[in-house]
DNA sequence: CTTTTTTATAAGCAATTGCTTATAATGTTA
DNA sequence: TAACATTATAAGCAATTGCTTATAAAAAAG
C-alpha cells in the first residue's frame, strides 16, 4: 500500500460522525470498550465495527486486559490532524457568503 | 451544520484517491476542467462529479470565464491539512511491525 | 443559424457502507 | 462447572456511493 492509499484510508476512516467521536474521546484518555459504550449510544456491535476500520486504518491499538479490550490512538500525528482540520474549520465558517 | 459536521465532510470528501489526486493538482495551480480532463483518465462525467462533492464540501470553488469553468482551492487548510497528513503517514510507515 | 466545445446533470446499476439482530468466543465469578 | 460479562463476528438489509451512458445547457466559432 503506497502513501497515496494510507491517505485515503485515514481520511475514509475519519470521515464518519461516530468515528471521529471515537477517535477525539480516545485522544483524550484510553478506554476500554465497555466504557466507550457507556459514554456513547451506538449498540455494541456497531462500536465494535468501527472500533475495527479505526484500527485497521492503523489510526487506533488495542490490548486486552482480562475480559477488556483497551483502546488508545496509535499514530501521534492523528492528534496534529485534527487540530489543523479544526483550524481548516474556522476558516470554513469565516469564509461562508452570507 | 456544526463544526463537527464540516469535519466529517471534509475528511470524507478527501476520503478518495480520484478526489485527493484532483485536490493535490489544484493546490500546484488552479486548472479549467478541459485541463483536468487532460491530465487525468476518469470520464468527464465522473470528473464533474467529483468536482461537485469537493465544491460542496467547501474545499474548491469555481469561476466561469467563457466556456471554461476554472476550480481552485478555496480553503487555505487545505494545503497545511495534507502536509499534516503527509507526516501521519510517514508515522504510519514507521510504526508498521515487520 | 448551425456546429462545436465545454461542462453539468440525470438515470440506471453494481459495489460498498452502516446498521440491527443473533451468535460465538474468551475470561471471570459464583 | 454454570452463569455472567465483555468483545468480536456473521448474516441480512436498506441506504449510499461511484461509475457509465446519455442528454442538456451555455458560450464560441464557422
Amino acid at each position: 500500500m503506497n502513501s497515496e492509499d494510507v491517505s485515503v484510508k485515514i481520511f475514509k476512516a475519519l470521515g464518519h460522525p461516530i468515528r471521529l467521536q471515537i477517535v477525539k474521546s480516545l485522544l483524550i484518555e484510553s478506554l476500554c470498550v465497555c466504557d466507550l459504550n457507556l459514554s456513547f449510544d451506538f449498540s455494541q456491535a456497531n462500536l465494535s465495527q468501527h472500533l475495527k476500520i479505526l484500527r485497521e486504518a492503523g489510526i487506533l491499538e488495542s490490548k486486552k486486559i482480562g475480559v477488556e479490550m483497551h483502546y488508545r490512538v496509535k499514530l501521534k500525528g492523528i492528534s496534529r490532524l485534527l487540530n489543523t482540520m479544526d483550524q481548516t474549520v474556522a476558516e470554513y465558517f469565516e469564509t461562508l457568503d452570507f
